[in-house]
DNA sequence: AAAAACTCTTAACCTACATCAACGTTTTCA
DNA sequence: TGAAAACGTTGATGTAGGTTAAGAGTTTTT
């Protein structure tokens, strides 16, 4: 059930945050469970009860929405030491909005909203960890989201491949086009335009 | 400094969310100092440490980013009973990305970080309404981005006038153009062509 | 090893919205 | 109350990115 290795990530992970006792790091360890995502499986899927949040510890996501036209809309790509899931939806119980599908075979910690809310009892501190995680989260979309309304396709671009230098040999190239809201002939044609100068 | 009958309406809105003694009352109402703003004057101004999160007893407020071309973007209005405030800065003490200009003669109840750390410390239980208050705020900017990147322009117009009925009489159209992420000439054109259907 | 699925590129054409400019109306404020 | 500022509309024109289609290269599956 539980792979002590693999817990150890998650542990140091919320030890470097806030101050954890041996028996709070073994409460911890057991209420979330391993999960071994294979390739392009989904770890969420849209208009199924999402309820789970995970933790990766080995491989990478990408989180999207499928809109009613059947276009998929990449919210963000998720890699090690990053949480998934969809926060509208394990929080309130509705239909998962978003889908989260394993780009390489990948690890996660999971947890539902029971366990999560019971550990959150038991461990008060993790309220205020929590508070902050979901806190950085909304800054981050924030960014981005004043990002995508204010600056042009190229400088999206630019922005994301600083941020995240290595990511195209990681993620096919048309699902940064969706990453970056334009489909994968203007991504082409913009590198093409791009070489020019 | 504190306006029982104003600091009554913060309370109330925690009250109803978490249970609150006399006591922890009082030490919220104290935490929080009273501010009026003035039509169109600013609460938070970009490039300055926007280290306030206020709370809305009365009035309206546009949240915008000014950008490196002289842009404004709409992020959100706030209302009566909503927060208001740039959580990037306020968590971080960086310079705000965001200004929130006051659209009526508005007011306030005031925090700095400062404050608002001692006052979590104090009563511990807000850490859990802090929480579940930014995930709230998390899933709605969410729901907004998802809708601005799949939906076009008449869906968004028609998304926003439902769910704030009589926004219209109370934002000029140029600023809910500037929400929709389009110019006031667009909305104008766009309107006159609903009308034709 | 062959077939199928996926990925990227290019080109021609189209469309939604931006840009620039002008003008009438309403609101603000000195 | 009169001038100035803010607001909304309309028109002409420009452009970034969407749409459609086709083909070539690569990876996965059987």
């Amino acid at each position: 059930m539980i792979d002590t290795n693999f817990s150890k990530q998650l542990i140091d992970y919320i030890a470097s945050r806030i101050s954890l006792s041996l028996e709070e790091s073994k409460l911890i360890a057991e209420a979330y469970s391993i999960l071994h995502v294979k390739k392009k499986d989904y770890l969420i899927s849209q208009d199924k009860a999402g309820n789970i949040e995970a933790f990766v510890i080995m491989g990478t996501f990408r989180v999207f929405y499928n809109d009613s036209k059947g276009l998929e809309h990449v919210l963000y790509f998720a890699f090690k030491d990053w949480w998934v899931g969809d926060i509208a939806s394990f929080n309130s119980g509705e239909l998962s909005m978003l889908n989260a599908q394993a780009l390489e075979d990948s690890i996660v910690f999971t947890i539902d909203p029971i366990k999560k809310e019971k550990l959150l009892e038991q461990i008060p501190q993790l309220e205020k960890l929590f508070r902050i995680i979901t806190q950085k989260h909304l800054t981050v979309l924030q960014k981005r989201f004043l990002l995508t309304v204010s600056a042009n396709v190229a400088e999206r671009y630019h922005e994301l491949i600083q941020r995240h230098p290595g990511i195209e040999q990681l993620v096919p190239q048309h699902q940064i086009a969706s990453y970056l809201g334009i489909l994968p002939e203007s991504l082409s044609r913009m590198k093409k335009q791009l070489l020019k100068d």
